[in-house]
DNA sequence: TCGGCTGAGGGTACTGAGTGTCGCATCCTC
DNA sequence: GAGGATGCGACACTCAGTACCCTCAGCCGA
């Protein structure tokens, strides 16, 4: 109701004087979608209640569920400068895991917004569609910033891949939950929880231990023969399977 | 080019008279997306060149993107079926991976389909966004299963978003790798070795297997002490990854 | 002061996706 | 053969999105 409705406001430099156009757009959209849903809300329903013709509304959203994501393109364009901005120094998980706290904050920083977003884009498939494709970008960008990290690693792609859309995952995880609670709770908490568990999976040093591991002499026992490993026990876990595949000789 | 299009042969019992109008509109539509694009076609486009009335498209594809995926449904029914059709003795995280394996299958039973498609949906910001909200669907069918599984877990739902989303990532990173170079090679080989990657991360089974593992005499050497670990051979990897992680005491 | 330039916004008309409805043909059943 | 169900075509309509052109304000150099 009495929530106030993000534009651009990301940390940017410049304020770049926000058009009121926009805000006003952004909220008789809003009120329109929360009183009689999103289809049954025409794009001139919306710009007469702000009071601009019909052609500003494209100039400002390039289509009708653009003006239900008004700070997500500020929000990627963040993220993007926070992993263009990193060094070799910060360990890769880690740093995307922080990335995605980017998402969390803007969330945050207006609750009653979000949730009434949420309640939305919940019951409006060609809203959820939308969602998917901005939370696509976001999950690109955090696997494009991994394959740079990991380039050169055997699978180095896929595990970019796949440890971002586990981050991703995460996140909405206790984004979701925590939206579904009306937006009380500790929604920083909730995400840092369900983010560990990923880090916890996945977060590995990247500087390669000295690990040594052969084959043993064979004994057929009763069931095949046998693998003897030895392997330091700070070794990065992914390493010993590594060297397991090898001795196994699988693929 | 010669490519026959798939209509909805899933595994369905019945063959069930699939209509030949159906297939009759997917031929034509892609005659036309590849010829001029998809954008540049216009649905009375396709309806007139396969000889049908207009409405008669709506009534097999409730969109335009729809006809690029005229199969998705039916696969999608397949994993749920397969899914549900699982028991306690399986292994969850193995299930989602044979599950996931399904929709390989789809896509290799026709290459030159596939990689038509594929290039289609790479290049329109439209068909992207659509195969975003199948493959969601795919990717909460997933997580509901593992939902089930992991019920009554600490972080239950957590595990099964995260795990899902892993699956989906390293089935995808292994499939558009293989769709990128024409399909050729062996699509399940790759794949295999992606969900792999999965299966080592994620796999605990219930039932200890027939290894025997243990910590051997700690020797505090220049870098911290070693592990000695003795599987079988022929053990099952992710069953001496399971051990490995127990005796290093690593989540 | 004048004339032109630019850029934001408004207005109009158009394309094309998707829907509702009606009428017609075919097929199946009793 | 009557009656119902189903499948398809034809037309009309709504609405998102686009192209084109208009106005008007501000700003410039001459």
């Amino acid at each position: 109701m009495g929530a106030t409705f993000p534009s651009m406001s990301s940390s940017s430099a410049v304020p770049a004087a926000k058009p009121p156009i926009r805000d006003a757009l952004v909220a008789a959209a809003f009120r329109l979608f929360l009183e009689r849903g999103f289809e049954q809300t025409t794009v001139d329903d919306i710009v007469a209640l702000a009071g601009v013709g019909r052609r500003s509304f494209f100039r400002y959203f390039p289509s009708k569920e653009d003006v239900v994501f008004p700070d997500h393109e500020g929000c990627l364009a963040d993220m993007t400068a926070f992993l263009a901005a990193s060094g070799p120094e910060h360990e890769p998980v880690r740093r995307v895991c922080d990335a995605a706290r980017l998402v969390l904050r803007m969330y945050a920083e207006n609750p009653a917004f979000s949730v009434q977003r949420y309640r939305l884009t919940r019951q409006v498939p060609g809203l959820r569609a939308y969602e998917l494709s901005v939370v696509w970008r976001y999950e690109r960008a955090l696997a494009e910033y991994l394959r740079g990290r990991f380039a050169g690693r055997p699978d180095g792609t896929l595990r970019a891949d796949v440890i971002a859309a586990a981050v991703v995952a995460a996140h909405n995880n206790a984004l979701r939950s925590w939206l579904r609670s009306d937006g009380v709770g500790d929604a920083g908490a909730a995400v840092d929880h369900a983010l560990a568990y990923v880090q916890m999976t996945y977060a590995r040093p990247a500087d390669a231990p000295a690990l040594w591991s052969g084959p043993a002499g064979a004994e057929p026992g009763p069931g095949g023969d046998v693998v003897v490993l030895v392997s330091r026990r700070d070794a990065p876990l992914w390493r010993v399977v590594q060297e397991l595949e090898t001795v196994l000789d699988r693929p």
